[in-house]
DNA sequence: AAGAAATGATAGTTTTACTATAATAAATGG
DNA sequence: CCATTTATTATAGTAAAACTATCATTTCTT
């Protein structure tokens, strides 16, 4: 019944919050997950709807309805599943490694999704989540109800991942005086600059030439490093 | 009829694109620009609409739809306002200064809005625009017609911006090699700090003491200067 | 096989995002 | 300063978005 190859079951959890049934638990909840993906990535999600989700789906509005409140939940639950998966994924390359300065670089491959890795969950595409967040993933918390959501620990995800490389910066340099400012901005630069290269190159010295992450690994790593020592 | 202070008269010039009727020109205009701004720090652009907006106003939807397009065009041009507006008051500022390391130092004072200085039209709230560039300032152009929108010039004035500050790093060092993307770095880094600050205080090693930019200031210093030298 | 729980089908409400048209008010140019 | 163009308002209407409600039908449990 079991293979020699051992099968390594990871569940990423998300914050029971941002949804009304786990999507994670049942066949239509990964219809869901999987399949708005799909679409948020095709056409945004200011242009993403429940209706044209179900229709896609061939289910119906108030079925999606059952999992999550509305639109942004689901863009949430996305971004922090993301985010979550990456922590899981500096922890699984990082193994054994004791070197900060190594951990680290391993932590920047790691954001800008260098190392491979298949998603735990087959039915998650991880290069078009990755764009999702890219593209949208400010706009979970760039809202009114912040504060609100953020109690309710919608970002703790994120939150978690800039203390994680915070606490990586500090153990290269105990001095460094803005661990957690460095931590954020070297999340959203990622994403940002990779952005900028795709639709507004005059904003970067980035060349991105078709999913080549080499010149992003190096310039984060010449920012980071810079700073650091 | 002239007072011994000269008047200096500005006007802010915004791509043609971005509205059906210049705003700037008529009464209704203005005002749409004024309430608009109000309107959009009190409940956020994804709440704001313009049949709240003309309520408010006690004008009509139809009367606004002859001004912009839509909501985004809106925002877009008050995006752009605010970035041709730092343009200019950096020029302002940095007047008759030399040195590249003090032009780039009244530019981040400049970006973060501590040298104040009042908006050359005096419907335009100067805090609240502020406010919304930091909070919605990327919506205008995390989108899906990004590319679109681009080519008709909606973000030339961040580019400029951007242009401009890459140049003075590289009057400081010409053989840094990524002037633009430390560019538009400092100024992303400089809205995602502040709105970390308020929102996200895990985020960020700010405290936000009620207004007061000087840490922001000196951190901002911190990180540009010593990756410049 | 019965009962509970999840999903689907259908329909309805309110709000958003517009467009159209006629009436009134304001600006302007001769 | 009157006539005409132009801007604004009032009103109304449409299609889609963002939900909520109800009941029938599957599917899952035990």
């Amino acid at each position: 019944m079991t293979s020699s190859i051992m099968a390594v079951s990871v569940q990423i959890k998300v914050n029971s919050n941002l949804y009304l049934r786990d999507p994670q638990e049942t066949k239509l909840g990964k219809k869901i997950i999987q399949q708005g993906i799909q679409l948020i990535d095709e056409i945004g999600i200011e242009n993403f709807t429940f209706r044209k989700l179900a229709d896609k789906m061939s289910s119906t509005e108030a079925s999606i309805y059952r999992y999550f409140e509305n639109k942004h939940a689901l863009l949430v639950y996305l971004v922090s599943w993301y985010w979550e998966w990456v922590r899981f994924r500096i922890d699984f390359n990082a193994m054994n490694v004791d070197d900060p300065r190594r951990r680290l670089k391993i932590t920047i491959k790691t954001i800008i999704d260098t190392i491979r890795l298949a998603t735990p969950a087959e039915y998650i595409d991880r290069d078009l989540l990755h764009n999702i967040v890219v593209k949208e993933g400010m706009k979970a918390y760039h809202i009114n109800q912040v504060d609100k959501e953020n109690e309710m620990g919608y970002f703790t995800p994120y939150k978690a991942l800039g203390q994680k490389i915070a606490n990586i910066i500090l153990a290269i340099n105990p001095d460094f005086p803005y661990p957690k400012t460095l931590a954020s901005n070297l999340l959203e630069m990622a994403n940002n600059q990779m952005y900028f290269a795709e639709h507004l190159p005059k904003l970067t010295d980035l060349k991105m030439k078709g999913g080549d992450m080499s010149e992003l690994d190096e310039m984060l790593n010449f920012f980071v490093f810079k700073l650091i020592d």
